[in-house]
Order: structure tokens, then sequence, then C-alpha cells
DNA sequence: CTGAAAGCGCTAACAG
DNA sequence: CTGTTAGCGCTTTCAG
């Protein structure tokens, strides 16, 4: 790897000179930096990044840090792509963390970042009241949440209308008939998962439809959660006759155990999904979901928070998507 | 962020010292060094990774680069959730560059990588030809591939038997009295593509089956290219009554059409794909599939790659993990 | 056992 | 327009 030190000497100039047609930063004459533009060629001299974010602290390092719950969720890789297109076109690279879900991992990864100096952080917090990514924000540090807010903190965010959206799914379900929905939700922690469970509650409420505590049943938004909850659902003596999911994965599973259970979708039990997949149209029957664009999603949070990088004290944004009910056939 | 000179300066020692405790690297009167373990305590010093790699070219940047080729691919979510498990447990950050199967992303993305001093590089390249990774061990960075290997190169390698995994399945069609077995494959310049053709191609002849020309599509490998090789197919005359399909994106596309034709799976056609999915039993019927280890490749590349970085002139190896035929409802 | 000092590759004053 | 120099935070001789 050339460093500049080789270039200025292939080109007889001083490491500044080169600095300088490197970055545009004053002008020089039009030979020496045709000179050095060629001895930069010669030597396929690349850049350090390494050396440029050590010394420019708080200059453009190009890092960005992504921290997410878990990247098994197609939602947050969509997300990802989102962030990662931004990112590409902006010249930034972006070290993903994905903590499974472990408050532990989580902490490990922010010090990881924090010491690798990047620019700024795309996060999905582990709870609204996360201390870790709060202080990061306190420290000055550019972050820009996804799905999920910080409490008591200005931040920019990016998420869809939970509540609207759950309300959308189980009002539609109600008024298609189905008298007994039951909700698999995510974890209350999880502030998304809350917006949902009270859209579905305020859907039950506005179609005069009983709240039953036996039919909405919490787990921690896995795949097994949505088999075992679904299982158990369907087990009651009057079991669902409609079911929302609180997410993908959950949605997956329920799926696996109704298939297991041979009943048949939408006669035997009818489903509706939070969080559409861009495969819902190969399962069978077709996977009616509330959508949330969590490609767009991606790209206005990597847009929000280069922005805020430019300008760290730009007023926090909290930007709301639209989530969009797909009716398909599972209900 | 408080640096080692803090530290230094808090203890009353010299940098030099303080770094010695940090890596144990030599003996420190047992005072001393407790007196710079509380300044690191109290200061909430955490080292810079971003000085260290500078510093220790080729040293423990504790970085890693992982180059895929299309992160909306479950099984590389799987790969990468392996090998990001092994490094996390190594003290060792990934860097994702997802190239989207797209060349001149790929090689804006090795530039990066290399101008990010990273220690080693796990890559899934987009051909075996590939002279920019080619490059890459070259030079001497510590490099192993999965999935895919390179020509005339010697590097350590992950991937499965692609051969006698599509062998199994197309037999297992047509031992189970398949007569028109149809194939989408990937591109015929990605190894694994070839490799998986050539199964079929020795099924079919084991079998003493006939292969026609007009049953074998190839696409780009993505859910799209599923969605109309699929269309295609089926609309032929003589339409096969099975399909084995390239991997979890083609099959995927291919459900939608088999769906939206309103044919029953497997009465009217059967299928089966190469890659199998955490959800395969949401699917219905349950999808009969070719499992690849995906995460266990994730992390045997990591492994490899941590060990490479440690004894940079062991003898590469190629490991070929053992694919596995999932039968379940699909044939 | 400990400190001084060089240097990784680069940027940003400061001179000239 | 260009060169010199200090220094980002750290590791690593080399002395002592």
């Amino acid at each position: 790897m050339a460093s500049m030190n080789d270039v200025a000497r292939r080109a007889g100039v001083s490491i500044a000179t080169v600095s300088r047609v490197l970055n545009n930063s004053s002008s020089v004459n039009e030979e020496t930096r045709l000179k050095i533009l060629k001895a930069i060629k010669e030597l396929k001299y690349q850049p350090s990044r390494v050396a440029k974010r050590l010394r420019s602290k708080g200059g453009p390092g190009n890092l960005l840090g992504v921290l997410i719950p878990d990247i098994q969720n197609p939602f947050y890789v969509d997300v990802l792509r989102g962030i990662e297109d931004i990112a590409y076109k902006n010249n930034y690279v972006i070290i993903v963390c994905n903590f499974s879900q472990d408050e532990k991992k989580e902490a490990m990864y922010l010090d990881i970042l924090e010491s690798e100096a990047i620019d700024g952080l795309i996060a999905a917090p582990a709870s609204e009241d996360d201390v870790r990514v709060k202080k990061m924000v306190q420290n000055g540090l550019p972050v820009v949440c996804v799905d999920r807010g910080l409490n008591g903190i200005d931040v920019d965010v990016v998420w869809v209308n939970n509540d609207a959206g759950a309300f959308a799914a189980v009002d539609y379900l109600a008024k298609a008939g189905y008298k007994r929905i039951g909700h698999i939700a995510g974890l209350p922690t999880i502030p998304s998962s809350r917006l949902r469970e009270a859209g579905y509650r305020r859907a039950l409420a506005e179609n005069n439809l009983p709240f039953d505590p036996q039919w909405l049943v919490y787990g921690n938004s896995t795949y097994k959660s949505g088999v075992e909850l679904a299982e158990k659902l369907l087990s009651l003596p009057t079991p669902p006759d409609a079911l929302f999911t609180g997410n993908n994965l959950i949605t997956l599973g329920a799926l696996e155990t109704i298939h297991k259970r041979k009943l048949h979708i939408p006669n035997d039990v009818a489903i509706i999904g939070f969080d559409d997949m861009n495969w819902s149209n190969s399962l069978n029957p077709p996977l009616t979901a509330v959508r949330q664009p969590a490609y767009e999603i991606g790209q206005r949070a990597g847009e929000l928070l280069i922005q805020r990088i430019r300008d760290p004290k730009r007023a926090p944004i909290q930007m709301t998507l639209n989530s969009e009910l797909m009716v398909r056939g599972s209900c």
C-alpha cells in the first residue's frame, strides 16, 4: 500500500501538496497537480481511511454504525439495505452490529463503535430507555433511531405509525366478520409492540368486539414464540377465529403451527401480519399484512444521519412513514 | 473520550506503562498496575481501535470485512450470523459489504476495505475469476471464500457439496415418479450454479430420464427470475411435473407463480428447492429442500479466517460441508 | 520495572 | 502556490 509519502517523493513535492490536490483544499499549480495525479495513478495510491479518521476527529471518517436487534428479521434486513444504499452513495461504509436482542452484546458493540470513532449511528435501541444509546447522543454523536424512539430525549426518529397500522389490520378483520380476534404480541418493553397492541385494542373497541385477555399473548418476537403462542391460542377451548401477529417472525411461526394442525386459512383461522415480506405471495394463501416501507425507512434514516453529521445542531425530526394494509388471501 | 495520555497523567506514569498494562506486554510493578487500572476506571478509558490499527499495521486491528453478493438472500444472512458470532467472540467487528451482484459496487467496496486496513476478508466473490478478490489474497491479505472458490489460486474455502446436494434432490424426485423435472438455475458464471446444474443432469441420466433443454432455464438468482422462469416453464406445451429451483429466492418466486396459477403442490407440480429456509414449515405445503448449513458455513469461515490471521502461512483448506435433503410436503 | 522517543498516514495551521 | 511542522492515540524499541 503506497502512502502519501511515496506519492510525494515520486512527484517531487511535499506531502502537504499531495493532500491539497486530494482534497481540493487550496489551489495548486496545474502542472504540479498533474504530476501528482500521475504519481497517484502509477502507485495506485489509495488514501488510508484509518489515518484520516484518527487525524480529523469529528471530521469525515466515512464510517457509520448500525445497531439492530435481530438480523434474522427480514424487516431489519430491508432497513439495512436502505441505509446501505444511501451510505454507499455518500462514500460511507457501515459497521453492522446485530445484538440479537441481547443487551450485553449491545453494550459491547456500542463500546466498540465508540472506539472505532464512527461518524454517526443508526440504531433500533433495545428499549426506549436504552441508557447506552442515550449516552451516545448526549455525548454529541449524531444518532438517528429507527423503529423505536428514545424516552425523554430529542433524537431523529424514523418509524411508522404502528398504532394506525395495527388498527387498520384488526379493523379489517372485524369488518370482515371475525369475532374472536387474537393477538400475538412482542415484548411490551418494545415501544412498537405496545403501540401495535394499542391499535389492536382500539379496533376491537370501535367495532364493539369484546376484549378477551386470554386471546392476547406476549412473546419475544421470534419465530419460536410465534409457533408456541399460536399453539397456545389455538388450543384454547374457544380459540380465536383470526390472528393478528405482531411481527414477521411471529407470523411465520404461527403459520407453521396452523399448517401443522391442518387448519385451513382463512376458513378455520384467518391471519394478518404486521410486517409484510417481499415474498408474501409465495405463501399459500398469500398473506394479508401491514406493510412497513422498510427499505424506505432505512433510506430516510441514512439521509437524516448524513444531514445531521453535516449540521449537528439541526433540530431533531420525527419522521412517521405510512404503513399500508396489503390485502391478500389470508383473511 | 479519554486518551491514554489522560490515563498516564492521572496515574502519574508514562503512556508506555499504561500501554503495557493494557496489553500485558511486559511485567509492571503491581502497585503501579493498580494505580493505572484505577485511573482507567475513573476516566472510563477506552482504547482507540483506530489508533491501534494505524500504528500496528498487520497487527490486530480487530476489523474484518465481509463481502456478499446479496443480502436479500436468507442464505447469506445466516452465513453472516455465523461469521458475526465468531467475530464477536474474538473481539472482532465486521464491515458488511453487500454488492448486490454489481461488480462495480464490489470493486468500490474492496477499495474501501483495503483503505480501512482490515485484518482479513470473508468473501463470496462475484465469480471464480474475480480479479479483485484474487489480488487481495495475492497481496497477502488473509482471505477465506464462502460458497464460491477462486480459480487458479489457493485459498481457504468453505462450501457445500453442491453437486451432491442437487443430485440428491433430483434423484429423490425421479424415484418419487416424476418424469419431467425442470430446473431453474442461476447464472452459469457462478460456480455453485454450474455444480447444481451438473448434479441435476447427472441425476436425470442415472435415472434414465431424458434431458430436455427446454426444461432447463437460467436467471440471475433473484426472486423475480424465479417468478418469470417458473411462468415460462409452466407455460410450455408439455410443462415439467416437478421443479428443482436453484436457490432460495428462485424458490420463493416460483412459489408465487405456482400459487397464482392455482396449481396444487405436489399434484399439479412438485417443487424442491436448493437452500432450505428457517421457515420452510411455514409454507403450504412445507417445502422439501436441500439444506446448506449456512450458519455453520459462516462459523467455519470465521474460524478459518482468524486462524489464518494468526498464522498467515498455514496451508489453505477447502472445507466441504454436507448438505442434507429435508423431505417435507412439496413433492 | 519504567520512561523517552520514533513513527503509523494523514490534515491543518503557519511560514515563506 | 508550496513546504515545514505539530499532532491525532497508540505500540515498540532503546535506554536507563
